[in-house]
DNA sequence: CCTACCGATCGGTAGG
DNA sequence: CCTACCGATCGGTAGG
């Protein structure tokens, strides 16, 4: 017998389904996101895109670990080979820039974090906690970079790396609210900016 | 005769209808408000609510215009016996932090513009153009406010206005976020620190 | 993976 | 402002 095809082709179809749903969810969001709409675009039945999650409230925690995986290939993978600490952060930030600016084809309504986050901020369960875990994960990622940066001695030793993890995300919040809401072209460079205050080596400290 | 009670019964019925829009957009969003939902909380029939309006994109505007005012009196008034320039700034600044943090029974799932600017950013129509035209005058007053302030040297004199607006749009975006989202009690002095050090006066600019 | 179907709800209209 | 209704779509199920 040859090896079945059947269960190879169903995560295939899954698969699809989930990358779909992202491009979806990024325009309409996660509640906006219907099983009519994925099985019309994917020419399937809805009962067919139904039956790999079995409700829409798997479906939806399907898609935001499918944007999770977007996220840390877009953005995390690029800075891994980056020195821990300052050259890390400042690569990471760099690659989050790019991922909000130039991953139109995979989000083409923006970042779907940011567009979940407001979505069930106000709501219960599953999907709100994911995102607010999801959340939770990428601050502590930043702020355990930024104790490392002050602990090799390159940003000033009063640095507070939860206040400079909340600025970060502030600009990025804003970042996505210029280029999605109003398309203004100077979004990446007022970042850019922020971050060279936000981020500015120990050294350089007294002299601004 | 006397003057008839309809007109004006008419328009108390719409304001109604409006604080308890902004409510529930504020929490399901304004695509999420539903003139069923609205119908219900308000003991009418749909047929009712939607009389006042028409369409439901003509209720999405009055709610966002009725948010717009909520939003004049709870940040904008405080803030207007303030000495323009820094002051009023910083007075606008802290009543800004006040209607996120308490303002919950008109939004309970926090700011609408915030919410709305999110929801639509990747849509187009007449909603998404009131939320952007919104963000916009916001974002001018800002700038004109920092201008001033540049201007009387309560502020550096290399100091850029739509930069430091865009660092401050993004404070109460994170700011947002760690309130609704994360329910994180240090959020507001977080705020306050940012707000410290991008409203430092021009003197203490080379102390730090 | 499909067809065929369920009750509920959507925005909106007719007519009063 | 109401009742009564429209076609479309929602999430989900039965049965294959």
């Amino acid at each position: 017998m040859s090896p079945r095809k059947s269960a190879a082709e169903a995560r295939a179809t899954r698969g699809r389904i989930i990358d779909r749903g992202i491009a979806i969810a990024s325009v309409e969001g996660l509640e906006g996101l219907t099983i009519g709409r994925l099985a019309t675009d994917l020419g399937m039945s809805k009962a067919g895109v139904l039956g790999h999650f079995g409700t829409k409230e798997t479906l939806q925690l399907a898609v935001l670990e499918g944007a999770s995986a977007v996220f840390v290939r877009a953005v995390w993978h690029p800075a891994e080979d980056a020195a821990p600490g300052l050259p890390r952060l400042r690569a990471l930030c760099e690659a989050w820039i790019g991922y909000l600016e130039h991953e139109r084809a995979v989000f083409p309504g923006g970042c779907l974090f940011t567009t979940a986050s407001v979505e069930f901020d106000a709501r219960g369960g599953r999907v709100r906690d994911a995102v607010a875990r999801l959340s939770r994960v990428w601050r502590r990622r930043l702020a355990a970079e930024l104790r490392q940066a002050v602990a090799a001695g390159e940003l000033p030793a009063d640095t507070d790396p939860e206040q400079v993890t909340y600025e970060l995300v502030g600009c990025y919040l804003a970042l996505n609210q210029e280029l999605q809401l109003l398309a203004d072209p100077e979004a990446p460079a007022r970042t850019r900016r922020a971050l060279d205050r936000l981020l500015a080596p120990a050294a350089a400290d007294h002299s601004r």
